[in-house]
RNA sequence: CGCGGGAUGGAGCAGUUGGUAGCUCGUCGGGCUCAUAACCCGAAGGUCGGAGGUUCAAGUCCUCCUCCCGCAA
């Protein structure tokens, strides 16, 4: 099959990778716009856009396909694909779109739909505490992620999994379903999702990184590992600013110090209101990511010092 | 040319008004111990990111460069 596909980050690029390895033909691929990022505002080009470069495909770019869909569908009959194929893409596709291939348009998601529709499924999953997600494969309707459901594909979520190494196991996962669909798409019957039971992931933002040491030690993990890689949680330390990308739950009943108090300076013990957690790997302004024991190492922190709010 | 912090033995840090480089850990050797990631004794290991400059003297001051990071997008 001729296969139109559009992507932009990371999650996309397994997805991508697997449609190559495919006998399908990827005759054209779509990404968001290279942006201005980083210091220094340097531009940046998406990782599918990376891709779909080193394999010579046809990259387009459009600011937005819902603002001009004629110029989409045009673009489109350059190609005649049979099937699109929509991973993380973050533009809205009109109807003209959608209707566009033989075979509709087929999206990718990381949660298992109804749950988590929008933006951030994977992380709000962690956040949340849940102990099951997955890949949603679904044809495409006009809706956010709305789509009737052709397969899915359940995964635990580890008690100290990060976000980050959820993303990479489900962008596993997703490229493996979306081949699978792909064998058998004609004998896959499309489930319509139940609204009832439909939770929508809203964009993760910076105003929420601070870590709230006064909740239990279960739910400061989670708050750690779901925001990790990005933007991840911050505290403070003699009142500079650490980010925290990994920890472990190390205990969750017992009180056993202020919270936010040190416990085991050695180790980075970190006492919440109910239960511990240690943190594994943190970061100091102007420093590089580490382990907690180098950090530690060099600051000679105290057992029972304070740690956040300064 | 968005704002800012940093680069010091293998790792993480300190280094005061410029005067021969310290700390915690690791490594190696030895000791203690039934034993240990524990404890004691000892040792090795640094062109202080790079290039210039000021000075009797520069990790410390000035200039340029490279790399890393925080904020903001």
């Amino acid at each position: 099959m001729k296969i139109v596909f559009m992507g932009t980050p990371d999650f996309a690029v397994p997805t991508l990778q697997a449609l190559y390895n495919s006998e399908h033909e990827v005759c054209a691929v779509f990404t968001q716009p290279d942006k201005p990022t980083g210091r220094g505002y340097k531009m940046k080009a998406s990782p599918v856009k990376e891709l779909a470069l080193q394999h010579g495909t046809p990259v387009h770019q459009p600011e937005s396909l819902k603002k001009a869909p004629d110029i989409a569908v045009e673009i489109l009959s350059k190609y005649r694909p049979d099937l699109i194929i929509v991973a993380a893409y973050g533009k809205i596709l009109p109807k003209e779109v959608l209707d566009f291939p033989k075979f509709g348009c087929i999206n990718v998601h990381g949660s298992l739909l109804p749950k988590y529709r929008g933006a951030a499924p994977i992380q709000r999953s962690v956040l949340n505490g849940d102990m099951v997600t997955g890949i949603t494969v679904m044809q495409m309707g006009e809706g956010l992620d709305t789509g009737d459901i052709l397969l899915q594909s359940e995964t635990d979520i580890g008690i100290n999994e990060t976000s980050a190494e959820l993303f990479e196991r489900l962008s596993q996962m997703g490229a493996q379903l979306i081949v699978d669909a792909l064998s058998r798409l004609t004998e896959l019957t499309p489930i319509p999702q139940n609204d009832e039971f439909s939770s929508y992931a809203p964009m993760l933002s910076k105003d929420m990184c601070e870590i709230d040491f006064t909740k239990d030690a279960y739910s400061v993990n989670k708050h750690i590992c779901g925001l990790s890689d990005w933007p991840c949680a911050v505290t403070s330390v003699r009142g500079k600013r650490i980010k925290v990308y990994k920890s472990e739950l190390i205990s969750e009943d017992e009180v056993l110090g202020a919270p936010g108090q040190l416990i085991n300076a050695e180790k980075f013990i970190v006492a919440c209101g109910k239960g511990s957690v240690r943190f594994v790997v943190v970061q100091a302004e102007g420093a590089k990511r580490m382990s907690s024991e180098d950090f530690v190492r060099g600051r000679h922190l105290t057992d029972g010092e304070m740690i956040g709010n300064l």
